[in-house]
DNA sequence: TAACACCATAAAGCTACTATAGGGTCAAAT
DNA sequence: ATTTGACCCTATAGTAGCTTTATGGTGTTA
């Protein structure tokens, strides 16, 4: 299987295979004789599985570091668990900045109903008498 | 004014201010003989209303546009209104694209509750089994 | 043999910064 | 007089996860 193809399953670019294998991600496939990547079954699991991460918005990061604890089979799947509720903690706290965001969205919206001349928008003026905020750390990986 | 004082109160680092004088976001200032930057009272101003709109998330794009308006005090804030809609739109699909999210996460959680061998291990079974689903367009610069 | 779809690599671009390297300026303390 | 320390300067590279571009080889069909 060509890196076409493969892409096409995997619902991505011939890019972002290549970028994959170039991250380490998945493993370099053999070559044809004219240097074409050759892929079997087994890439396509592994590249489906990283798709399917990447969906949920995991790094590669937190993907890595499910592939190094899937190619350890004989431990127990607790790191699995534990990636997974961090992950979901981290959805959890990007949604609550951003329904917080939302609502000073809306309160700046209300401020300007109608076309204005510019010095009398409510809007402009919010933007410049808000408090300026210290600028808070990352508590996510999500933007 | 130097540098250090304008990131202080515009609670940046100086860093970033001279990014965003790169960007063209930020006039340059007048330089002192030492060839120090040195700003007035006006890119004080300039940086709040700056450090406002990405404190609620605003692109550079959208930052740049909004100045452009504000730049031309003779038309209406009409411009404003719908770039305020239109960056509210965002977030709303942002937030219900994080919903869809968290859910899916929690219904794969759900399938391992316990320490259990890899290959039993529902939450590494659901991840190589899921749809992989076309990738979607951005419809949201928020990530 | 020419067109066309596919493959290859390497490097740059995207966003909004942060970090690092290597060096100059200035006021106060020694 | 000099040294320390806090501040300033520029230029470059790194971050995440790709996409885009440039340049060129391969393989099948008309």
């Amino acid at each position: 299987m060509k890196i076409g193809e493969l892409a096409h399953v995997g619902q991505c670019t011939v890019g972002t295979v290549r970028y994959y294998e170039k991250e380490g991600l998945l493993a370099p496939p053999a070559r044809t004789a004219a240097n074409y990547r050759s892929y079997t079954h087994i890439h396509v699991d592994r590249l489906r599985f990283i798709r399917n991460c990447r969906a949920l918005d995991m790094t590669h990061g937190e993907i890595r570091a499910l592939l190094s604890l899937i190619d350890q089979p004989a431990s127990d799947c607790g790191g699995v668990n534990q990636l997974l509720d961090e992950h979901i903690a981290h959805v959890d706290i990007r949604i609550a900045e951003l329904f917080q965001l939302k609502q000073q969205l809306s309160e700046l919206r209300q401020r300007c109903q109608s076309d204005k001349t510019m010095d009398a928008c409510g809007i402009l003026q919010g933007l410049a008498s808000m408090e300026t905020e210290p600028r808070h750390e990352r508590n996510t990986h999500l933007g």
